[in-house]
DNA sequence: GTAGTTGCAAAACCTTTGCAAAGGC
DNA sequence: GCCTTTGCAAAGGTTTTGCAACTAC
């Protein structure tokens, strides 16, 4: 029943995909990289990146640029909140937090023609909140 | 009144910090390094990463680094969300919700000390709509 | 005079891309 | 066999950094 869209299900698309959802750290390319690598030795980084942002147009993950230099990824492509520890990095869902807390209500600002939005949150997690 | 801080009042960092407030595109760092440079034409990049930095440490300026992949600033420091055109990477204030729409109700995720949260609307700007 | 700041250039990073070879379907 | 995908290496773009000269205070 899948729709012929011409993607191939490659061995290093598999694992990307596998060691993705396996993670609920949202990890960077290179993170994941240094991942898959142990189970595809010779797999490239360019690899590594086509792949996700290939699934990532496909809607099987999700990219997430919020906050940050890299891009992060997340296995779980359903609509939800991220919180940022601003003093290491880490990223972790916000489960706390109604996934649709906006709905669509807002519909207007400034002509634009509004098709989303996202909501990130940042603080301390629990390890550097206990380090300070 | 204003505490010694050991920060300089530069030429350099007057017109960046001018020029920045002058401006509603929210602009990026190179954007602003060739508008600065139109007053002090041997002003150098790094200058302007320097100061744009240390300005946003400060208080002064935002540091927008939301979707997309380089950084905008805001001269506009209060609290308040943007809309970004996916189609030609523009940037606007969203002036129509409310900066405090969440408020401080979200106190507790996963553990985190929650500082904050960041609110950015995606859509289609005027221009690339009329474009459709 | 002292320490913060600048300009310049190089380096560091993350990400994308060109290309020939390999591999799904 | 066709066409997507891979590995490799090089290039692209943004941001950071080392250092000597400079300058605000």
């Amino acid at each position: 029943m899948k729709p012929s869209n011409g993607q191939r299900n490659t061995r290093q698309r598999q694992v990307i995909l596998e060691e993705l959802r396996r993670l609920t750290s949202h990890p960077s390319a290179t993170d994941l990289y240094e991942i898959v690598r142990q189970h595809l030795p010779r797999i490239s980084l360019g690899t590594v990146y086509r792949n996700l942002e290939l699934l990532a147009r496909s809607g099987v993950i999700q990219k997430l640029e919020i906050g940050g230099a890299q891009a992060r990824f997340d296995g779980n492509p359903k609509q939800h909140h991220h919180v940022r520890c601003i003093s290491c990095g880490r990223v972790d869902d916000a489960h706390e937090v109604s996934a649709d807390l906006l709905g669509d209500e807002v519909k207007n600002i400034g002509g634009y023609e509004i098709l989303g939005h996202r909501l990130e949150f940042v603080g301390l997690c629990p390890v550097c909140k206990a380090q300070k």
